[in-house]
DNA sequence: ATTAGCACTCTAACCGATTGAGTGCTAACA
DNA sequence: TGTTAGCACTCAATCGGTTAGAGTGCTAAT
């Protein structure tokens, strides 16, 4: 078994750099004229012979060029990863700057659309989880017609809103001293530290209105409920029309359908999370990505943060020859942006 | 000219009919076994022959058989939509039952998919158009760090929520009676009635907090113009790769993009109201379509209100040779679904 | 007015030959 | 011993030609 030597590699990268302009077969020819060295292909061929031994390309049949395996790519990857800390120059090319928005889902749709928009790829972005969050208010208000309105805040200004159907009207007074009640009680606290003693206390506290208090806790309880969920946001689907290898037979549909319905997404955004990585970014190449109508496809994921706690995840699906430097690139430059705006929002 | 005799008329929904289901011309045999009457291909060669003449079928090419033109699809759906009133029977089939939720916005998402799964097409809807909706209420909150939060309630129960930055702190009972200042001045106000003398008048009557007003007053603009900027939801995309003559060339890859960002279907949705039909039905075929990448498209959209003079539209959208009949019948049925959730809303 | 019969047309599918890119191997070379 | 030139070989893609079949239009008979 031949052994990995510096040269190899960096055919092994020619490789991997061609055929992710191409998206085509590379052959020995090419790579020669590539190099900075000069060899001649009939040597660059000696070389390829045993990277694919090695099982790092293949060739697609036998008279072709050959093609990075997922074994190449995640060589590649990994290298990319750990000579990390790259020296400035942060490559921040048409990146276009993010507009403030107070809504946290626009503002991560917004995301989505930027970065599909930037790296030509598909972008999928997580709300925020909750669970953690610190309650910071909640609002009720009178709608008439024996409904009320539940606003519930939480930290990091997500707002939910409710519309309960009480049966009876509730005077102004009783609402305000309800509201007051709740927010004693209430504010600063996560939902898991919503105990049933708190409950029964807030309950004690105003037993007339004990079954309105419950509806309103419903209602908190289901904006949770609904969060949990974990809202995902996908742009630029179109965008894997512009890479063939991934339109073939069925696959396009299946992406987009993938792509649309958002649940199977949730299986590459669950995953393992306890990582040590300097930011937190993974790659998952081929075979490697949790999700069957993805198997053509590599994924690079990273966490975001918005408070103590609240965090979720952006993904950029491509096809498994994407230019992952410059994926990882913006993603971490998009991380820096909204830590940026986060801060921002919460300072000024 | 031949004319329009009612056998040609039947051979002609023949036509059609097979066409739907198949996607392939249409030759004179088939339409000799499936016609009630008997006549021979020959006969019905002859008819075609005059139906080409005509301009309501053509031919691929010299030895293909027939498939309809848009003029062909205009007269079947004309008659159809006419013909309308149709006994009972109500083709209720596989249709999903809307779940009820509170929040317009998932609502209108959910409808748009379960049109999608029912009727194997794409599926579009607007949200409402706030412009002649009356406001109910504002309600101001305190989120302190000189931020408040400003929720706008108006008819239909349309929630928006707003963070504003206003520089200083606000007292809460200084908060309370702005609240109240401008729910006496606006409550029950079109947004076009919001005039600048009412808005001088508040402002005159608690000056001291003037600019707090004003932006209060930006922040209800701000949620009208973002409405005003008419969301779109989309669903089901992907099953337009149920259809082949939807997916040659680049077709697939411009109209999935064409869902995806949504603005071009504004075209479809804001285009002349003033109808008298029956139920709001309208009818698109190919190049009545107002929308480029979907000229071998029909759109079938549907008027829907919830409250005075707030009403958004639903659209589906599928090839051509679509199940007309389909359409039409499960929009209704949706539309009446839906009536029937609102004035549960309003009543309950 | 309808129909059977037939010649005609055109597409899709199939087939075989050709081309060209790229390889692997061998032998010469530094 | 590592590198290179030369050459035979392989295989996908392409092209031209043939075939099969579906469907038509026309004519003549009913």
């Amino acid at each position: 078994m031949p052994t990995l030597d510096v040269r190899k590699e960096k055919i092994l990268y020619a490789i991997i750099q061609n055929y992710q302009e191409s998206g085509e077969p590379v052959g020995s020819r090419t790579i020669s004229k590539y190099l900075d060295v000069k060899l001649s292909p009939a040597t660059i061929r000696n070389e390829m012979s045993d990277l694919e031994e090695m099982g790092y390309i293949v060739q697609p049949h036998t008279s072709a060029g050959r093609i990075p395996t997922d074994k190449g790519y995640r060589l590649y990857v990994d290298r990319m990863l750990s000579e990390r800390a790259l020296p400035a120059e942060q490559r921040t090319e048409n990146q276009f700057l993010i507009k403030r928005v107070d809504r946290v889902e626009e503002l991560l749709m917004q995301m989505a659309r930027i970065l599909a928009a930037n790296t030509n790829y598909a972008a999928m972005i997580t709300g925020p989880k909750y669970q953690k969050t610190k309650l910071k208010f909640i609002q009720l208000s009178p709608m008439g017609e024996g409904r009320i309105l539940a606003v519930v805040v939480s930290e990091g200004n997500i707002v939910k809103n409710n519309i309960l159907n009480i049966g009876e009207d509730i005077s102004q007074e009783s609402l305000l001293g309800l509201n007051i009640l709740l927010n004693q009680n209430l504010a600063g606290l996560t939902m898991d530290e919503i105990s049933l003693e708190i409950i029964s206390k807030i309950k004690h506290e105003d037993d007339e209105h004990a079954e309105i208090i419950n509806k309103v806790l419903d209602a908190v309880a289901e904006s949770i409920r609904e969060n949990d969920k974990m809202r995902i946001f996908t742009s630029g689907a179109p965008n894997i029309f512009k890479y063939p290898e991934l339109t073939g037979g069925d696959k396009a549909s299946e992406l987009i359908s993938t792509l649309e319905e958002k649940e199977p997404l949730g299986n590459i955004v669950s995953s393992v999370d306890g990582e040590d990585g300097r930011h937190d970014i993974q790659v998952y190449i081929g075979d490697e990505v949790p999700v069957d109508s993805m198997k053509d496809c590599s994924v690079v994921t990273a966490t975001y943060e918005l408070g103590e706690g609240v965090q979720g995840k952006i993904g950029i699906i491509g096809p498994k020859r994407m230019d992952y430097q410059k994926v990882v690139d913006t993603l971490k430059s998009t991380m820096s942006q909204l830590d940026v705006i986060f801060s921002d929002e919460n300072d000024s």
